[in-house]
DNA sequence: AAATAAACGAGACGGTACGTCAGGTCTTAGA
DNA sequence: TCTAAGACCTGACGTACCGTCTCGTTTATTT
């Protein structure tokens, strides 16, 4: 957008931040379905023009919001002890903790509406946040240390893992310790001891 | 709403049945988000008070689109022919099958936004539409039948199963046999040979 | 637009006029290029869409204001009292008063530019308030009284009149006794004594 | 362009030219009510700031065009033949010639807009166009030759004939050889034959 | 039958937000 | 130091829908 030996004034990083701030302000407070263009401007005292100028609509606002880390500050590793089951479940209590925490009620059901209206969104999800990457590395590198069978279907185990969170945060249901363990037990072959 | 006793004309069944029609047809063609109660009242050739009064907002009107198996016409009841691996498969390739089906590209992104939306539509999926509860039966049945082991966590399961789908789906990512046959493998304990 | 048995409310009287009050005191106030649609709707206390539906532009407005007499509440009907000479000159007096009054400054060229930029304006100025008629009418009295010969152009007499005093009130030149009665002295011929 | 020992580039007399030019032409081709600022930047292929640091307005911009030249070309300087009748008929024809041209058709609507909107526009078409000046010029030396009474009210007769062709422009109406001889029949004393 | 009352189609109403256009100011890089 | 480019805040544009509220018509019960 900008070439090298462009004239006039640069962007302003200042209007930018303010926009992405005010943006995950209101997803946070009020859920994505709430969230206005109006309302972003005029929380972050910026004309509407500047938010159009730089992103087309406010699932790309939101999609942004998501890579600078302003909505989902964590970033939800797993852990590499050596103990398959010990790492999972905290990172399971990780996220469930962290999704059911005060603040981050509705989170899910936006980012879910937001990734479902935007493909973009969803990109972003999948590749910035990383979540499915970091549980392939450690699946694979589970499977190389033999804790799993060398036949486990790595991306289907990231996405029963992530998709019954998903799913159960999105019909409020229990989050709890009773749904980590199971799916720990379902999921991960039987603890040898 | 109708008393026993009431007088003047009863609730109009083919206004009714235009609305809904109309609606489900609008989901189909133009996903969830694009559904407008204006326009629904004129598809259906109907005063937008007509929808009021009946349904409170569009989301209840998805809802009930959903309730009338206007939407998703199938009931998709897992068989249960004594080979477990087999028959999740077949559910599974229903699933996968009607969701790659021409027609019903954008649904599932549209049920899932109506759902996170709108708790309601979220209770329709849950109970009316049967899913959990039909895997949760055939899955109790695999249990008692041995095809599962005792300590399975048949509500977890159930939810990996269908998150796992609907994450895939959310992404547009493979939703072919190589992802169900995952899935089985992932979830099912291995066959007995 | 509302056809004789149709169903639905009927428009509503108190929002139609309180839309062209507001616009026409707006127009009053800060003249006809500060006249916004947004400030009407604000002013009356009504949607834009309700001023929208029944008028497509600022200029259509205005051209109502003045069928309505909102913003030349007076007639300038020339009198006929058999002196030409005193009817004209009261004629241009009373224009020429009511132009120089304290709350009339910019009205003057308010009109002319929502003439100039709509012909509906135009026409109502012409049609409607019934200046040119009016004139015509006393000039062709007049030339059957023989206070005018016969082959005077009482069209082209009447804009020279109106178009005199239109240039000086557009420069904000001097509209006083001594225009009004140069404008007498030349255009009627001289009185006969 | 930059003199011998000058800091600094002058001003950019192509860049003037420029914006006149293109302002001119959106005026004509648009009219004035659609001239935008941005739209004479970018035709002229100059910064906004460039025209903002040299005309406060776009009708100070239409002014300068006025000044210019680059409007109304011609100067409509009525003859002194000595046959006022024939001089008033010709400049009226002129005038009206140039208003009935295929190009021309808006462009009175245009100034008189911009001059009702702008005093300092009003100011240059009267004073740097010439129209009164010259007429005045013309009729006073009419009454010195006793062409025209040495009571006329010279002012007002040159206010009554543009006035008349304004307004007869502005609705549009008939411009044609009717309209001019009526009005010289209607201002200038019978010929004497 | 007449009176009554609800449901209907139509659509006007006060609003909110949309996405765009232009205004006028300010900032940057190039000549 | 003037220019071309263009980002910025502001405010109005005209449109789409929202959810509520009349209208006048059409049924279906009571009285």
């Amino acid at each position: 957008m900008a070439g090298p030996g462009r004239r006039g004034p640069k962007r302003s990083e200042e209007a930018r931040v303010a926009i992405l701030e005010a943006a995950a302000r209101r997803v946070m407070t009020d859920g994505y379905d709430h969230l206005t263009m109006e309302g972003v401007a005029t929380e972050a005292k910026v004309g509407k023009q500047t938010i159009y100028r730089w992103w087309p609509s406010r699932s790309a606002l939101v999609a942004d919001c998501l890579a600078e880390r302003l909505l989902l500050p964590e970033l939800f590793v797993p852990d590499d002890s050596g103990d398959l089951h010990a790492d999972v479940t905290r990172w399971l209590d990780n996220i469930v903790g962290f999704l059911n925490a005060p603040g981050n009620a509705g989170l899910l059901h936006s980012l879910v509406v937001a990734a479902a209206e935007n493909p973009d969104v969803a990109a972003i999800l999948n590749d910035r946040l990383g979540l499915w990457e970091m549980l392939d590395e450690r699946f694979t590198q589970a499977v190389t240390a033999g804790q799993l069978p060398p036949t486990t279907p790595v991306p289907e185990l990231g996405d029963a893992l992530i998709g019954a969170i998903v799913l159960r945060g999105l019909r409020n249901g229990d989050l709890g310790p009773t749904f980590t363990q199971g799916l720990v037990q379902l999921l991960l072959p039987p603890r040898e001891t």
